[in-house]
DNA sequence: GATGAATGAGCATTCATTCAT
DNA sequence: CATGAATGAATGCTCATTCAT
């Protein structure tokens, strides 16, 4: 079986499925993006639902990957944290249709019309990204850095303000540098919305 | 009488559109549940496509009202906020579907399968529900109870925590009250996640 | 629902299947011969195998019941298989179709690519039509009119015989009246066709 | 070399239409289980249906042969016809599959969805099938064994007979050695199923 | 000869929408 | 107002056939 062929499908699909979602994305247009005859697809993917399971395992892969090379040179947990956010934000930045496909199927997971069988894939693909994060924070707490909450807590926080700054940005029609955005996310997560003032109060 | 069946429509489709998503709802069980016959939706519905919107349109006012309502007696803004937080974390719990249905729109405004000029009513009643927290931080700002950080990065970070932290107590299947819910995000939202200790160095 | 139209849907199915065969028959066709569109075959079956076995049931309970009729009004055995010999030549030289359509799924039965639930009620049809012709054979052979044979064999000679004579009469392009082939084959599974002189022997 | 090939093809289509039928018979499998690349088999053979034609003659060419060698030692008619009868039954018991394929095509001859070219080559082949047990029986005729009555008609009961004996035997499940049940068609075939009191009054 | 990746026409099935009653 | 039978465009998937290697 041809790998050009097989990873040209996953990428194509990765942009269909990611501009209209699982129902809206036709298989005719991922077979005339990808430049392949339509049967083509079924040569290497069983259906159209294991071919969105698998466009997104490549995502997610892909995604945990490129953060942890990022943070592999580092050893302070924090510094590793923080560098986390950054390369998160600057991934699903320019993966922006990437992103908004796994969002969207973090939702589609917790009821709407896949095969069970598919559908407990799908939330173990998000609960290892999940933990991923997880495992970043109980770095940092074990170390002291960050407050004893539970780490599901903690990443659930951060990755969803990670997430909405993103469609925020979208939708509001922002534009900000990834960079800055990650100063701001990262400022929010460790410190709070709290003014310094109040704080003391 | 007529009201009666147009409201009966739009609380089985809130049911329906939230369990199946838009593309796999499917009018037939829309009309089924709702214990009318297929046609009579056209009677007060367009379309599909229409009645989509204005279902997640009668949601979105329901949950600001339900908000503003219970706000309504407080005067300090930073109570306002965390009642806002925790009245906002009792209705999308007790609503969990509705609350699924509307952030799966927020993602599909952004791409897909829908014509234009949906497409902006969905981002505009999206907005709407956006600034309304936004308000409620500019508020806070104001007074100085909020670091001078753009409101819609405030709201940003606080609506993505709150979500997430439901999508993930459903995915990770944790058996948490909402108060207790409520008390850790107001929390994090507000000091951060950053250990006191480590701040103060 | 119209019963109407259900039935002109059988009606059209039974020629169309017969015609084509399972596979070859398509639902354009009948769609289009039956002079609706090809959505309404789904309101009153569920799918293509569904209509397959439907169309076979309604037909093998028809020529049963044809035949039923004909023989109702006659006591003595042998009357009543002679004439039962003379009614299903007629049903199936009128309806050839369908009697090639029922034979070809007493074959398909035996192997080809249904469901195995819809296989056990296709055998399960065909063990009735058969099982009525053993009745017939049954009572002639307490009556001493017939050789005290395992009735099944009885019946599947005479059926065999009937069956092939009809197809041979379409193959080699015999033009023969039913009655004709009738008293042929009625001759033929009494007596055999051993000439008397060398019975005698 | 090539000739291994062809044949190897030809042993595995026989199992697989046997099996499956023409439509629901894959080139795929066919492939597969005869140890070759599909595009292989289009070095042998035009079509599918040109396979499925050559199959066909294969198949009736070797029950022809295998029929005149057994009898080919005897010189009575009569003993030749018993012969063929006993020798059609274990041909088509220990080979039911190729004899349900063969039986299958007589009636798809009368209509299915083949080329009007390749329908005749079968009915052509079919009617050899026929010719050669028609002969069988003006033998006899002719020696004043057998009923002065059209071969076709005689050839007919007896195919029609043996064939539905060995369909029942499957469908009902009848466990029968094929030496009883070629007596029992014998003597069916040749004295009819009336009982000796009946004929003699 | 042999391969098997690629093709694309073909088909069963679905479902939003319409309209005669 | 309400119905629900009928529609037909749309789409996932299959599989015989081709052809570059």
């Amino acid at each position: 079986m041809e790998k050009k062929t097989k990873l040209k499908i996953l990428m194509v699909a990765e942009e269909v499925f990611a501009e209209k979602g699982f129902h809206a994305a036709k298989m005719d247009e991922i077979a005339e993006r990808a430049g392949i005859a339509k049967g083509t697809i079924y040569l290497y993917f069983k259906s159209k639902e294991q071919l969105f399971f698998q466009t997104i395992e490549f995502m997610i892969r892909g995604m945990i990957d490129t953060i942890k090379e990022k943070i592999s040179t580092l050893n302070d947990p924090l510094d590793r944290l923080k560098e986390g956010i950054s390369s998160y934000f600057h991934y699903i930045t320019r993966h922006k249709q990437i992103f908004f496909m796994i969002l969207n199927e973090e939702i589609a997971s917790s009821g709407k019309g896949h095969s069970k069988k598919h559908k407990m894939k799908h939330i173990e693909l998000y609960r290892q990204s999940q933990e991923f994060i997880m495992r970043l924070m109980k770095e940092c707490i074990d170390e002291g850095y960050l407050k004893p909450i539970n780490p599901l807590w903690l990443s659930s926080a951060l990755t969803g303000l990670l997430q909405k700054m993103v469609i925020n940005s979208v939708v509001f029609d922002i534009d900000i540098a990834p960079d800055e955005m990650s100063s701001i996310a990262t400022e929010l997560f460790l410190n709070g919305a709290m003014s310094e003032k109040e704080e003391q109060q």
